[in-house]
DNA sequence: CGGTTGATTGATACACATCAAACCCCGTGG
DNA sequence: CCACGGGGTTTGATGTGTATCAATCAACCG
């Protein structure tokens, strides 16, 4: 897992330093130092909402959460996936108050991590700070990849990166990656990537049709994917569509 | 300037707490406890760039810089701007190497200050971990918000968000916000935006004929904006064409 | 001056949204 | 057991917002 220097060839996307080792390490750190606040929730539930009094950050420690923000006319836009080792709320701590509603997709557990008490021991042990600064930089880092596959991928390429980032992160946390179900509607998905459930539909038909996935369920849900840099190779056949010399 | 618990009736964006005073005391902050090494730069100056190894977090003394992201087949993407205050560099802390170029658009001054160096006087002065706390989660509102703009907008309300956005960063900045110059092609703004050059153009102008905005000067880079609140009311009647009731 | 760079505006093309119909799965209750 | 209904998915037909292509113009500059 290098990083790209000079010649990115490979558009990796998750850093080195942040793989099943380092969620566990962090998730056992936060225990040991800090009065951690365990929360089960289960699908439906909200963690915590924009405009309410920011106190605590969370960490996903098992399910799968959605940050939801809300625009000016009321309808909600999903702008964060967040599974095992993730932090939420992390955008409150600049106002006072949570920017985002997040939102738990599945049954799960989330610490709820006083902020005050964080940043107090964070003085006598450093390594907490680590792992905050950590998470909010590759949290800055991810949503800046997805603006700018907004930006400039079509449809086909954002559904087939939206599976690849779904990969990597189950990569990360040390679950298989080869096949899994979807736990999010073509609706959510669309909202996500900026879409109409619609052109998921179709995105992830084509997709299956070119046999870089393949669906296991009646329900469409279960994915199967036998090689991730398929993926990989999809979405740069999809953005450069005829392929001839620079003129 | 009152952040929304209930009713957000008033859609602003910068909280209370980043204003003129926040930031000067912020630079003070810096410049009093830390080795800041300052470097003079032009427009087109690259202070930071994505893969080099990271050791310094870079904070806007003055002038004003875009953060470019390079996708995967070379071609650039602006994924942030920054004034006076703004940090950049914030998301190679995670991965040890920079992901975006940081480069100037203006001749100006930024402060390197190294990452080590500054952890090190966090232990002792927690408002500098405050303050890049504070600047991480703003920039990570900040992503969040262009996002949903991105995904939800038109062009033409990105557009004139686009310009509320910058006038309300000089007026966090104690700058007049009635007039100001763009210091950004159209090409720039329409990268920024998801659009194309001609699609700012048209928008820009549709603006004018609307009498939201007005062209000061012959290269309609100086752009005048009597009321502020007129911005957010064309937003506004772009994004619900026809008013009607709930059903 | 001619040459270059940026901005505007119009004509056309296309990717995606929208609208609409049908299907499948699954739970509920007669 | 089957009938029914509802939520989710797929697929097709049509519409439209924006990109693309192209021409013109203004400002600047060596």
């Amino acid at each position: 897992m290098q990083v790209h220097s000079d010649a990115p060839a490979n558009p990796s996307q998750h850093s080195a330093a942040f793989d099943v080792r380092g969620i566990t390490e962090t998730l056992r750190l936060l225990q040991q130092h800090l009065p951690v606040q365990r929360r089960l929730v289960h699908a439906g539930d909200v963690v915590c909402q924009v405009g309410q009094k920011f106190n605590c950050l969370y960490v996903v420690n098992s399910g799968f959460f959605k940050l939801v923000n809300l625009s000016a006319e009321g309808r909600g836009q999903v702008v964060g996936l967040h599974f095992r080792g993730d932090w939420m709320g992390l955008e409150g701590i600049a106002d006072g108050h949570y920017g985002c509603d997040a939102v738990a997709m599945d049954t799960g557990e989330v610490w709820a991590i006083p902020y005050d008490a964080l940043l107090q021991s964070g003085l006598r042990t450093p390594a907490l700070l680590a792992a905050l600064h950590g998470a909010m930089s590759r949290e800055l880092k991810r949503d800046r990849d997805c603006l700018m596959s907004l930006c400039t991928l079509p449809v086909d390429a954002r559904v087939a990166g939206f599976l690849r980032y779904w990969a990597d992160a189950l990569d990360a946390r040390g679950l298989r990656t080869d096949q899994f179900t979807l736990r999010m509607t073509r609706a959510e998905i669309g909202n996500y990537l900026g879409m109409t459930l619609e052109s998921v539909s179709r995105a992830l038909s084509r997709m299956a049709r070119g046999e870089v996935i393949a669906f296991t369920d009646k329900a469409r849900r279960d994915i199967q994917i036998p090689r991730v840099d398929a993926l990989t190779s999809f979405i740069q056949s999809v953005c450069a569509p005829e392929p001839q010399a620079t003129h």
